[in-house]
DNA sequence: ATCGTTGCAAACGTTTTGCATAAGG
DNA sequence: CCTTATGCAAAACGTTTGCAACGAT
């Protein structure tokens, strides 16, 4: 039993890093003989004042459109967060068939609630799950390097206003 | 700690139900006035054939060609897994970006460990997760529906010929 | 006779690709 | 210079939809 989980109710806070984001991805970069290109250093500049989860669509909608100073292509979006999830700058989870992105670097380690009605993401932290996943790896012997754990249902506020706003229920 | 997950080294044990797939299914249709055609008796005991997770494709890949007895059009084929997945006899959670599915009905609930390089699906079963889901889900007021727990990694068997057959590793 | 279901073709939303041009190291 | 990166257009991918004909109840 014991403690299993922080109390979840205020923001997680950012952790303790030694280098920044910048620092660490260009540093990746440079390991692999890659280029920080001005797309590349604007995404980052962008993605790194989220402090919340995205997909690719919510981001290129929020950016500069076609024409204006700083304008990034679909594509180019695409392939920049492939590479910051490379680096370890962010992570990356499947939901309702698209790809979401959160941060990696600079945030600890946590897990979702998923309100299937109102689609809202709940951040947890459970030092009990990594144990947890740690034990059933070792008896497998399995190399763990990630894992997602994502718990559906319905949050309190739809719970509670079940027939006003109610939105399709898709999970 | 406790005895964390059982001995998962042997394959899942199908589990004692009161009433068959078919039979179940057959409720759910008339408590909703459904139809039963021959396409979704077909489709039914196909995918209760499977004792392994599948996607659309894949079924569809092993199922009767355009023109032959049984044969089922791809549309009726997700719309019949859908159908599935509401009546409970299939559970369904997504992987590298498209839906795969898994027996729901007569089977114990478990979770994954991933390989990333040989994208083998490896199940075990763990008490624990659920207490500790429950236990974070009531601390939040959440109404817990369902959940994944998927441990992404590296199995014993790639680990070992690390530089032999090595496939792409995507994850 | 209803009304859900089917197959077809075509659309869909997300992500990826080929390719010619641009630009970082 | 050399090679990676970009933008464009178009393709690819898994999945869904509109619709007319079909078939279960």
């Amino acid at each position: 039993m014991s403690n299993p989980s922080k109390n979840e109710s205020e923001p997680l806070q950012a952790v303790e890093v030694s280098m920044t984001p910048l620092q660490r991805y260009e540093e990746f970069l440079q390991a692999r003989g890659l280029r920080n290109t001005s797309q590349k250093k604007f995404l980052l500049e962008q993605v790194f004042n989220r402090h919340e989860h995205f997909d690719a669509d919510l981001l290129i909608e929020q950016l500069p459109s076609r024409g204006s100073t700083n304008y990034v292509s679909r594509p180019t979006v695409y392939r920049t967060l492939k590479e910051f999830v490379d680096a370890g700058l962010l992570h990356r989870f499947e939901l309702d068939g698209r790809s979401m992105y959160e941060l990696n670097y600079g945030y600890p380690e946590h897990d979702h609630l998923y309100c299937t009605k109102c689609r809202q993401l709940i951040e947890f932290t459970s030092d009990e799950i990594v144990r947890l996943r740690d034990e059933v790896a070792r008896s497998h012997r399995f190399r763990v390097k990630d894992h997602r754990f994502i718990i559906q249902g319905v949050c309190d506020q739809c719970a509670k206003k079940r027939s006003l706003g109610r939105r399709q229920d898709r999970v």
